[in-house]
RNA sequence: GGCCCGUUGGUCAAGUGGUUAAGACACGGCCCUUUCACGGCUGUAACAUGGGUUCGAAUCCCGUACGGGUCACCA
């Protein structure tokens, strides 16, 4: 039973030198919220803009909360994302394996160590969970902290389930170094002998994530700031070991509103959700990079950014320390930046299927509709409800014919109307350029400014009052037909 | 409650002892215009609070308030 130092330092030279090496390490408990993908994003900037590795590691330690095909989700979003990882359980690597119940033995082997070297020791107690819940269990006095070998070794004999727990100093105090954070010092006394290895023989969070991290020779730290406060602990389990302490980088959470944090029970979305309500993958990223992060110096009023630029432009002191609110009118905006900013094609490709939902017609070209789009939307999902005119006309009210600005009331929409119908039916051919050269001449001829003309062409054309597009885009991507069929129908209710 | 952390406009934020305290979103106005948008211009709006230190404090120190985190055989 002697843990076997051969092994340890074979583990040991395993360990990757030199160069930054970065880590995500997601439970597979869900979704990708929000946090967690910029927690992954953060970490993997650190290490592309320093040329170093980014590796992917799995923990699943409680094997009570795993849900099904999460681990999907996060392959599936990690690559969509453009977050590639250079080791992991699907990739490999020097230091695997990459999941941790593969890991089991080794977490053993360490705590063992740990024991031998007289920062952890077996704790035989049953505690119930009433005890628990009551805070009656007074952890400072476990009785198995202080247990003389020959007892421990009866226990184990008897086989007596156990687990392990650190044994913290009761006296002095641990200070560590977050990059963010500066550096902070607690009080031992406040630290509790935190279980390492649980009765089943896995390691907490705790324990697995400081021994592994350590095994994967990894140099950034990065997580939510909840684990803050274990940071001593951790400390002074690198210390028991020998092992280098790593940069810590720990992030602020991303707030719903001022009290809670983002949150599937709240009905906040996760990645997934946010795409399936229209927004950008690269938009989501950009936003949520500048969510407790900015750029310094001559960057500082820069906001828009590709991946590789922030990977450019990452720099870990522009982390905030303050919790952030996530604000959905601005994701908005960033989402409506990348929609103008794709080509024409790639817009159209994107807006089709959306277009498509309200625009049944295949005379309609939605192409052309996209065409009108492309700078008027912020979401994909606003379309459909912005051209279902296309498709059937609006069971809408005369009022719409009167507007002030464009000088037009019932009565001039139907004298303008009048003239419309027979001068676009006279158009050799329909065309941008035909329909618009026709409506301004007519608009000139008649003496009334464009916009007396326009407005009934294009509330009679779409039967709408806000449209995509002018009175000529419409009428020319509604046909000849069509179009000249809604403004007698117009013109028909006007005169009645 | 103990311990730890945070606090610049409604929101994201720049700022590291001397600035008219950036910029963006949202909001208002104006211009452009064939509606709405886009674009351009412009406006409202902030250093939580009280004490220090200093010639000078958003920046440094202490207290207070408010907010967050943590105190699991969860991560």
């Amino acid at each position: 039973m002697a843990p076997d130092s051969r092994f340890f330092d074979e583990m040991e030279a395993r360990i990757p030198k030199g160069g930054v090496r970065t880590r995500f390490a997601p439970s597979p408990t869900g979704y990708m919220h929000v946090g967690n993908l910029r927690t992954a994003l953060y970490t993997w900037l650190i290490a592309r803009h320093a040329g170093g590795t980014f590796i992917l590691r799995i923990e699943d330690t409680d094997q009570g909360r795993l849900v099904e095909g999460a681990t999907d989700v996060i392959y599936r979003t990690m690559a969509e994302c453009g977050l590639t990882h250079d080791e992991g359980p699907d990739v490999g690597g020097p230091v695997g394996p990459y999941i941790q119940s593969e890991r089991r033995d080794l977490y053993g082997k360490y705590a063992h160590l740990l024991v031998e070297k007289g920062a952890a020791y077996y704790c035989f107690c049953e505690k119930t969970e009433s005890e628990e819940d009551s805070g009656e269990w007074d952890r400072a006095a476990d009785p198995c902290r202080d247990l003389d070998a020959a007892e421990v070794k009866k226990n184990l004999a008897a086989g007596k389930p156990y687990v392990i727990r650190q044994r913290i100093p009761r006296e002095g105090s641990t200070t560590f170094h977050d990059v963010s954070f500066g550096d902070i010092t607690v009080e031992n006394k406040t630290l509790d002998d935190q279980v390492l290895l649980k009765r089943d023989g896995l390691p907490t969070y705790n324990f697995a994530n400081v021994v592994d991290d350590h095994l994967m020779g990894i140099t950034h730290v990065v997580r939510g700031s909840e684990y803050l406060s274990s940071a001593p602990k951790y400390n002074l389990l690198y210390e028991a070991f020998g092992w280098e302490i790593p940069t810590y980088v720990h992030c602020s959470p991303v707030m719903r509103d001022q009290h809670n944090k983002m949150s599937k029970r709240h009905g906040d979305p996760s990645y997934e959700d946010l795409i399936a309500q229209g927004y950008l993958t690269d938009a989501v990223l950009n936003y949520v990079a500048l969510l407790g992060w900015a750029p310094k110096g001559e960057l500082s009023e820069q906001e828009i950014f590709s991946l590789q630029e922030l990977a450019d432009a990452f720099d870990i002191a522009g982390i905030s320390k303050s919790p952030a609110i996530f604000d959905i009118a601005k994701l908005d905006h960033f989402n409506a930046v990348y929609l103008r900013a794709l080509s024409p094609e790639n817009f159209a490709k994107a807006a089709e299927p959306y277009i498509r939902q309200s625009v049944k017609n295949p005379e309609i070209d939605t192409a052309a509709v996209a065409e009108l789009l492309q700078a008027r939307c912020e979401r994909l999902t606003d379309i459909p409800e912005k051209v279902d005119f296309f498709d059937a006309l609006p069971d809408y009210g005369l009022e719409l014919f009167t507007n002030k600005k464009s000088k037009t009331n019932a009565e001039v929409s139907k004298t303008m109307l009048e003239a419309a119908i027979p001068a676009l039916e006279a158009l050799p051919e329909w065309s941008q350029d035909g329909i618009h050269d026709a409506l301004i001449g007519l608009a000139e001829k008649l003496g009334v400014k464009n916009a007396t003309l326009m407005w009934p062409v294009r509330i009679a054309a779409a039967g709408k009052q806000v449209t995509p597009g002018g009175a000529v885009e419409i009428c020319r991507i509604l046909g000849r037909e069509e179009t000249l069929r809604r403004l007698r129908l117009a013109l028909d209710r006007l005169s009645a």
